[in-house]
DNA sequence: CTCGCATGTCAACGCCCGTTGGCCTACAGT
DNA sequence: ACTGTAGGCCAACGGGCGTTGACATGCGAG
């Protein structure tokens, strides 16, 4: 009598979904699968009808957010995230599968990596670096991603594959050998994760009192150079 | 009822104590105090009489070591940690007070920074990049360190003293200005974090994939930079 | 030899976890 | 109006956790 939803395997093939659909949707389907009416062509999952319980999963969803982002995965517990919720810990379950279903919806994440080919090369570092400060101190969410991601593998998966599809097509293009572009972006995301991780999450305090001018006049030449200069 | 033992209140001030003691000695002692023969001088750890307990001492530590290591701190559970050693979980208990006291003593970490100043300045960055990724890829303890510190804040305390006393005075003394030795001793923190944290703990491949040979050419500029060149 | 105490064993406590299944409720399609 | 079903609540499950205290044991000092 269990098998209300084949797709709901607590430990199923968890790597291999989600292949290229929009990275913002409404999250991973775990739910009583396609009602017997109208199954209405599963793969575009634009502007399906709206659910009755939209709400709830907005909600399990931000609060799924700021919990793991607050705690870690571990410390992070889903009767925690559903009474930030408001909402009951089976309804959690019951739309996500299980904990790691719903830190996969949450963990969506977007850099909003700017465009840099628009910019003289010279000033793309710079542009970088200052992207990233505001982004990381304009969302939490950031923060708590890496500490999960230090801990957990699907949050080190999670990490890996934000930065392998948003941060690596900019650099491939601002790259002069496409041959480095792989480890240049390796060392980019290594100080600019690096300097996140003293900040945000260490609380290194040298580091922290850095200002946002002293930090990108620092970093930029940094990351300038290991995004153009000759490999030495 | 239960006064066995003052300094082990479970949530009590941590902050505060481990003033200026010798930094790698036995470890902190929570058990059952000095005895009543012989209290003979408590300042100095030095050559105390051997317990018959040292074996299972050392075992707990060694296997807290690399269950936090691997696991994190809060996967990595007293319990895991006493089997892997053979003994009774009660024991940990008894000689480490609790798992924070158990952390603080396995997280005694020991950076082995060179000495910058017999070294001509142009090639301090290069000779202290490769020595940190040696000491890394030799020791997964600080893997596990990195890792714990980013989820707990014991483990991001240890990090930030282990950095303040062992590798700050090195950059005090091979930096130029000493008023902008704070701010570069968090810069070169954030690179060495940085790359760390990519290879060893998110496992980025394009990082993993790099040699020692590649890592230091690319990052000891990086270092040289923020040791020694002009404040940009 | 005797006795005290460090050492170690064992079982349990209370708590919280992820997860499950049963049972109401109210809306939507007919 | 009827009914099926999605949405939601509740109580419970098995288990693992950190931690505790009572009890055995054996070494070493007197």
């Amino acid at each position: 009598m269990v098998e209300r939803d084949p797709s709901a395997t607590p430990s199923g093939p968890r790597s291999a979904g989600r292949s290229g659909g929009p990275a913002a949707a409404v999250g991973p389907e775990v739910d009583a699968g396609p009602p017997p009416v109208a199954a209405e062509a599963p793969d575009v999952g634009v502007h399906r009808r709206p659910r009755r319980s939209d709400a709830s999963r907005a909600a399990i969803l931000a609060a799924a957010r700021d919990r793991f982002a607050a705690d870690g995965y571990e410390r992070a517990t889903i009767r925690a995230i559903a009474r930030d919720a408001g909402i009951d810990p089976s309804m959690v379950m019951r739309y996500y599968g299980n904990k790691e279903g719903l830190f996969a919806a949450a963990a969506e994440i977007d850099l909003r990596v700017p465009d840099l080919t628009a910019l003289p090369p010279e000033e793309r570092g710079a542009r970088l670096v200052r992207h990233f400060i505001e982004l990381w101190e304009g969302d939490e969410t950031l923060t708590g991603m890496l500490r999960v991601g230090a801990t957990n593998d699907a949050g080190a998966e999670c990490i890996r594959r934000v930065f392998a599809e948003q941060a690596r097509p900019m650099i491939d293009a601002a790259c002069p050998v496409p041959a480095e572009a792989a480890a240049r972006a390796a060392l980019i995301e290594s100080q600019i994760l690096g300097m996140a991780l003293c900040r945000y999450v260490l609380r290194v305090p040298p580091a922290v009192d850095l200002s946002h001018d002293e930090l990108v006049a620092w970093l930029a030449p940094t990351i300038q150079r290991y995004l153009t200069a000759e490999r030495p």
